[in-house]
DNA sequence: GTCTATATCAAGATAGAC
DNA sequence: GTCTATCTTGATATAGAC
């Protein structure tokens, strides 16, 4: 596969520079606190040549929320092949685990699920939706069949598991539970995943 | 108790009126989103009058949390005194329900958990940290009784439970579930109770 | 206290030289 | 493509008359 010239690769290595940072403080101060002029600062260069990369704020954001997708079907890829053998139930608690782990390093975008001005820029963004439905349909078949199996309570709908799953990937809990200082990161993770898989209530 | 003047009285009216604006536009639009002219427009009085009324777009935000906390405690008290024949259980589980049904009345302002200069106005706000506090400790008794009782999860820490039942407050579950069309309200409010005190994995 | 009109400022976006 | 300097807009907050 062609990379591009040499010039072009160090475009894209400081194109991926500029994504991690709008990574990084999207998942902490979220869209509407983040501005442009903090991410160029971040990366260390202009906000106007920040502009010859990317249209807007919107496309920046954009751009990171794919990226982030991108990194969750990389791992769905490697559970289907590696860990072939794990349950449904298995296979989905793994990919919990994993988003809490990537939100505890502070590398979770949190999408804005209220009106936002990148809500209605992702919604019309046709490799965003793409990735997205990718993601749902693998989540969606590991549910399915881990409710066939008896793992996951079948009287629920499945699109609710599938809900659940990435309102958890965006659980304040975990901030708060981390921030509180009495939990190890690993930990922390534990107790989500417990509290999500097997509720509050005594078994 | 006094209730003040008639003029006072008055005031009184439209300051309950210019904060029951702010809650809803608050749980629609999150802080960041919502602006001042907004509310005023949607209140029906001119921008600076809000002012006199406010000090700031944070104090705006601070009445409406605070009087959302104290709804919740005089529901909590409700439940102390109507219902006191209750279990731990059933009281936890009767609160986590009027909060869904708060937030899918759309009146639920959810907290900024990340950073916000409306964080930081309410954790300098006596009042509002009194009623948080007043209102966790009254949440805590009965986690931690419900826990004795062999209802809730003992091996979960009491603040673990009190944080879920916060967060599930805002599930952004809820409002995908109502956007998706396909199940009323209550319906709802059953499936993400049973999510969160059952579970997703089968019993 | 309420209004209209305005000050002030932060932030997204762009111009134009190099 | 990168920079400095600037434009433009939208939003918080205030002035001052009534």
């Amino acid at each position: 596969m062609a990379q591009g010239s040499f010039r072009q690769q160090v475009l894209r290595v400081r194109e991926d520079a500029i994504v991690s940072s709008v990574n990084r403080l999207l998942a902490e101060k979220g869209f509407e606190a983040m501005t442009v002029d903090e991410v160029a600062a971040d990366v260390g260069i202009a906000k106007a040549s920040l502009y010859k990369h990317f249209a807007s704020k919107e496309e920046l954001a954009a751009a990171a929320m794919l990226r982030v997708l991108d990194h969750a079907l990389a791992f769905l890829d490697q559970r289907s092949t590696a860990h072939a053998g794990a349950t449904p139930l298995e296979q989905l608690k793994a990919v919990a685990r994993w988003t809490m782990e990537v939100q505890l390093a502070g590398e979770m975008p949190s999408l804005p699920s209220q009106s936002s001005s990148l809500r209605t820029t992702l919604m019309q963004h046709r490799g965003y939706l793409d990735r997205l439905m990718s993601v749902s349909d693998r989540l969606g078949a590991w549910i399915v069949a881990a409710q066939s199996a008896g793992q996951i309570n079948p009287a629920l709908p499945a699109e609710v598991v599938l809900y659940t799953l990435y309102a958890r990937a965006c659980d304040p809990v975990l901030g708060l539970l981390k921030a509180g200082g009495n939990y190890s990161d690993d930990q922390v993770v534990d107790i989500v995943l417990s509290t999500c898989f097997d509720g509050l209530a005594q078994r």
